[in-house]
DNA sequence: CAATTTACTAAACACTGTTCATAAAATTTT
DNA sequence: AAAATTTTATGAACAGTGTTTAGTAAATTG
């Protein structure tokens, strides 16, 4: 029956008319900000409507959540992989720094955000996107141990150590600590940098960090 | 006048209950499911007085930042300060990880929110509390280097990487990233280690990678 | 004792996520 | 083609949120 497949394909395409709505809302006011309401205002159906299409925001989250990450391993795809280990897991940290302030929304959302963590959890269900970027992290460290670096020191630890102080210098620098140090710690302030020269210097610091943890 | 002083104290007692009521359902039901009706419950007055005391929310959330951030400092006051410097170093990151998990909904509210920090960005004036826990970590990593470790490193710089390492470490363990991976994913499982195992031996890591940082 | 200031609150406003009975459209059956 | 049925969409309501305002009760002052 053809007729039944175009409504099918109907209900998927307002399923991701929801979606589309709800990121854009997310990225424009931020996500507490956006309500179901708005959502529904925006694909001009009634609020009503969405949980139809939706058990909750929750689920909506989630399907947010599989969409983000899809989004940050398009933006480790960029990354020449033809360079030497290390120099591709700087590239990965820049990559990393990169997409978490250029969307910031989607990182609060796929790393800052308990709840669609919760629901990957509770769906029992493979969760292959957030794996696969973690396995590409931890494959680069492994590399970089073949060109010396790293030697006696546990891979996934290691990796986990790596992404940690990513996601806290990005998480750090958003939440306005960063700034205010830059602004009003005294051992801070005679470095005389601002924000976003205090960040790179922090990046490069751990980049020389990294460096001495060869041979 | 007596009486001007009492009523004075009075409606300072008032403020302080207002705000270890506030504390209470923080730490109890948390941060967002905490509502200024259910404090105005708990201490027996109407939702609107508590606007006679803070200008709004945002305010009661900056009160309890400052409390927060003298929680930490008398966490990091137990460490034994007679331990070589580097010793002293690894005590404080300790004592940080559990101070994130004693409290979490305390380190949610100093670390992980941006509005308390706005409201200090607003406020202008300055933030002891924060810079003396900042400058507590400097200090100690300063001393690290008279023991032979951090040689060329920019002080300030790995300050910042080893408290967004920290930090990166609390928050990614809460939010259920590191329990996802501990469970599913590939290149963890190997490990066969529960959350708080993987937690622990990352951090095992990272004090084992700092280590390599001497002479 | 009356006037005034201070302390407090009930009620309302404009929101929020979510549910449910009802209405409208589309489809199937007669 | 008309009637019955299923699918799809919604208005209205529920219980909650932060916040404001107008008005009341209590305490202080003249």
């Amino acid at each position: 029956m053809g007729v039944a497949e175009r409504k099918e394909r109907h209900k998927e395409d307002l399923k991701k008319d929801i979606l589309t709505a709800a990121k854009q809302l997310f990225t424009e006011k931020g996500f507490e900000a956006t309500s179901i309401r708005a959502i529904a205002e925006k694909i001009e159906y009634s609020p009503a409507t969405i949980y139809l299409y939706y058990k909750d925001k929750n689920e909506i989250v989630h399907a947010l959540h599989q969409d983000g990450f899809n989004l940050l391993m398009q933006h480790f795809s960029k990354i020449d992989f033809s360079q030497p280990a290390f120099a591709r897991l700087i590239a990965l940290g820049r990559a990393y720094m990169q997409f978490a302030f250029e969307h910031p929304d989607v990182y609060a959302l796929i790393f800052s955000m308990k709840e669609p963590m919760q629901h990957v959890a509770e769906c029992e269900k493979e969760w292959h996107e957030g794996d696969r970027a973690f396995s590409m992290l931890y494959k680069t460290v492994e590399a970089c141990k073949e060109e010396g670096y790293f030697k006696h020191m546990e891979s996934v630890g290691l990796s986990f150590i790596i992404w940690s102080t990513m996601h806290g210098l990005c998480t750090l620098h958003k939440t306005g600590h960063l700034e205010h140090m830059a602004l009003s710690c005294a051992e801070v302030t005679t470095l005389n940098m601002d924000v976003n020269a205090l960040l790179d210097h922090n990046f490069e610091t751990f980049v020389n960090l990294l460096e001495k943890l060869k041979n």
